[in-house]
DNA sequence: GCCGTTTTCGGCCCGACTGTTTTCAGTCG
């Protein structure tokens, strides 16, 4: 049982008791507890076989929720979900997934209508029965039939890229809008996000509706709602963008709370509160007497210092350890675009990629990087034409010709070998030896036991001459889910071997992911950030990883390829034994 | 269900918008 499906069966239980609209505090304390056990760098069984550590010092986890972990770890069921589940059936879920259901009007449906699936409640819809219940009306009726075609597929959340090419686009539609004085993407996209399920805009403006219908006309999009300072609308791909129009005395205060993310909110109005304070968007303001009086709000600094705390850069804004950090005064300094002074992996038109070795370095070269790694696949990878070890040979004596005409700038001589299905590597020790830089990865056998992915990697890792890890989950967001792999396995692997793990740059792969980084980074493991380019233009991902190092905590010390060619190519050697 | 330099009970963030209502509950973010 790892730390992902404790949280996911506390997640159930939120769902569940949520459907039952069971006390909204007790559904956020499973879902607290969740995230909180998702995104804890240890997992839960080997806190739990320390007996000079307990359960119930992590905060969010009481007694209730330490021994409900405890059983799921021993491999037991929790009496609780299975009452819950004989309850209410896994399909009637579904009905909270329609915009505007939630657990009331779900539950009303289901006790009054015995409706308990999204095609039952369609027909009742049809059927006119919805709008006899109580609250509910033909116009509620309209809306959930609207909603049932969204609930079937809304599930998929868009990858960071993606959202950001929607974002540039309404932008640039606003530009020309007269009255916005200033505009700010907020949201899980200024958090950075691997994936963004809507887009929030802030516009300052003292003519809210002229930006409200600038943005109501957006192509072939669709109104939800519109009030006096906020709107949303629905693009033709499904995406939902919300805008809200404040005053510019209240930018900071909007800005922060439209960041989130929800978590971190919580946490700050609970310290507001402490001090006598109130935060909304509009403000922070001190309450006495009934009175209101406003503090600050014009920027995020302003908001953050009446707490007496600094600000936080958005991506570390997870309520996961932001706070601690603060008090301790050792917010970490993120590491940036700019620091990162080479890029490791990556192909040429010698297998998959498109463009050639020349013309990698040309713009790699011109991206400002100082040193880079060719490492295209070996020969299993068939269908990229992957190398044996005489092609290999003859790119690495290409590279030294390269090398010859470089100044200021190296080129290494690497590959991205294959880690066999049977375990073992896809060119020998021989070859390998001759190269500047390994990275190992599987391709094939994603599917195996969880036991036989974990050996491969990890033996791969006793390798001397493998220097890190490629995309060490294999996930495809959206369209495959990482394999099963004991990421703790790998981490103590890779420490004790003084290897190297990669963050692909990919913003459809990004693994590892935040949270394993930091996991890995408590453990003083050596990130790898790299796109993973298969063009010249390829480089240009290397922003998305970054996004997720700086999520992560990731200072420019903890990024291996921030380093001089020098002090990393030591770093290579340490590994090598 | 969690938490505590206002501790073991009584809190738990806060406001916009919609639809069904005549003053507000439910939903959302």
């Amino acid at each position: 049982m790892n730390n992902a499906r404790i949280a996911e069966v506390f997640d159930q239980i939120a769902d569940l008791l949520e459907f039952q609209d069971a006390n909204p505090f007790r559904v956020r304390a499973y879902r607290n507890g969740a995230r909180t056990i998702r995104d804890y760098p240890e997992p839960m069984t080997v806190v739990l076989a320390d007996a000079d550590r307990k359960l119930t010092d992590i905060k969010g986890v009481g007694k209730d929720l330490a021994e409900k972990v405890a059983a799921l770890c021993a491999g037991e069921t929790l009496p609780l979900l299975e009452e819950l589940q004989s309850q209410v059936p896994e399909s009637a879920l579904m009905l909270m997934r329609i915009p505007g259901m939630g657990p009331k009007k779900a539950a009303a449906v289901f006790h009054e209508l015995g409706v308990s699936t999204l095609d039952q409640l369609r027909e009742a819809c049809q059927a006119q029965q919805v709008r006899k219940l109580k609250g509910f009306g033909a116009k509620t009726e309209e809306t959930i039939l609207a909603g049932i075609g969204l609930a079937e597929t809304i599930d998929v959340r868009m990858t960071w890229a993606q959202a950001d090419q929607f974002a540039r686009s309404i932008k640039d539609w606003m530009r020309d809008c007269e009255g916005v004085e200033q505009l700010e993407v907020a949201g899980s996209y200024r958090r950075g996000r691997d994936t963004i399920g809507d887009l929030d805009f802030l516009v300052v403006s003292n003519q809210p509706q002229q930006v409200m219908d600038r943005l109501a006309a957006f192509p072939e999009a669709s109104l939800i709602g519109r009030g006096p300072t906020k709107i949303s609308i629905r693009l033709a791909d499904g995406l939902q963008v919300d805008m809200r129009v404040v005053p510019e005395k209240s930018f900071g205060a909007a800005l922060q709370y439209f960041t989130g993310s929800k978590d971190h909110n919580i946490i700050l109005r609970g310290r507001a509160k402490e001090r006598g304070l109130k935060i909304n968007e509009y403000g922070v303001f001190r309450v006495e007497d009934d009175e209101e009086t406003f503090e600050a709000g014009r920027t995020e600094e302003e908001v953050y210092a009446t707490l007496d705390l600094p600000w936080f850069p958005p991506e570390l804004r997870e309520a996961r350890r932001e706070f601690d950090w603060a008090a301790a005064g050792s917010l970490p300094e993120l590491i940036d675009v700019g620091d990162l002074r080479a890029d490791l992996h990556m192909h040429t038109t010698e297998t998959d990629g498109k463009a050639t070795l020349d013309e990698m370095v040309a713009a790699a070269r011109k991206r400002g990087l100082k040193y880079i790694a060719i490492t295209d696949h070996s020969k299993r990878v068939t269908m990229a034409r992957g190398l044996d070890a005489q092609r290999l040979r003859t790119q690495w004596k290409e590279i030294d010709k390269v090398n010859d005409k470089l100044r200021g700038f190296r080129v290494l001589k690497g590959i991205e070998v294959d880690i066999l299905e049977r375990g073992g590597l896809d060119l020998d020790d021989d070859v390998l030896s001759e190269s500047d830089w390994v990275v190992a990865s599987i391709h094939y056998g994603q599917n195996q036991s969880r036991a036989d992915i974990t050996k491969r990697v990890v033996d791969a890792l006793a390798n001397p001459y493998v220097s890190a890890i490629a995309h060490p989950t294999g996930r495809l967001i959206n369209r495959r889910p990482p394999y099963e792999i004991d990421l703790a396995a790998v981490y103590d692997a890779a420490r004790k071997h003084h290897k190297m793990l990669e963050l692909n740059a990919n913003p459809a792969r990004l693994d590892l992911d935040d949270v394993a980084c930091a996991a890995a980074k408590s453990r003083g493991i050596p990130i790898v950030i790299s796109s993973d380019a298969h063009s010249a233009e390829g480089f240009g991902v290397l922003r998305y990883g970054i996004l997720q190092a700086r999520r992560a905590g990731l200072t420019k010390a903890d990024v291996a390829n921030t380093r001089s060619l020098d002090a990393f190519l030591k770093l290579v050697a340490k590994g090598r034994g």
